[in-house]
DNA sequence: TTGACATGCAAGTAACTGCTTGCATATAAT
DNA sequence: ATTATATGCAAGCAGTTACTTGCATGTCAA
């Protein structure tokens, strides 16, 4: 299990989340490539690279010189699974909540 | 449409993400009763609370000189809808990505 | 009206983040 | 072998964040 810490951490940066959306179009990347599309230094895409490796959400496979990057959407299940999800169901039960309160006045 | 920046940036710390833990359990709690039980400064929580409230998660309501917070999960769902969901299906297509790509030696 | 209670506001600080620059290493191509 | 390419490593720096402390404001209760 991924820790949610890190997960969270990884999708709060909004260039994270663009390498991850250009991953989801092209699975597979190396390094330069992401580079080339993306408005950054390369060891700034590094550095995020490495933080979303970190949280498990992309994995890397060496082939030769390159860096080949790949998504990994299992955490990003887990976060719904355990912490989406149960945020949805209760709305009854916060209407309820809401009511009891505000009959206090 | 919430900013999905505000939003992701709200859930990426572990005492916010712990404040709305609580008032799933709870909802409607006043400041003092979510200070009651966090290890945190009250002062803490208002700033942890206003962050949540710039991120549309949070809805408050005055009742003379109290503040009760209620949950809003509307945009936890849009997360999932805008964000999440969208990288649940392509495995099929990662994979052959992945082949692709292996293929090329 | 006075005192207790719930919260707001503002400034200071230590730690963290994102980003850049410069140099180093390893693999591929000529 | 030499050169070009793909990436790594490390230090520095500005901006942000989380947290605290001290004081101010507004509401309820006796």
């Amino acid at each position: 299990m991924s820790d949610p810490d890190l997960l969270f951490k990884a999708l709060a940066d909004p260039g994270r989340r663009k390498l991850m959306d250009r991953l989801h179009a092209h699975d597979g990347q190396t390094l330069g490539e992401l580079c080339r599309h993306l408005d950054m230094t390369r060891q700034g895409v590094t550095q995020h690279l490495d933080v979303l490796e970190a949280a498990n959400l992309v994995a890397v496979q060496w082939r030769g010189r390159e860096k080949l990057h790949f998504l990994n959407p299992v955490p990003l299940q887990e976060i719904y699974d355990r912490w989406i999800r149960k945020f949805e169901r209760p709305r009854l039960k916060a209407l309820r909540d809401l009511k009891r309160r505000l009959e206090k006045d």
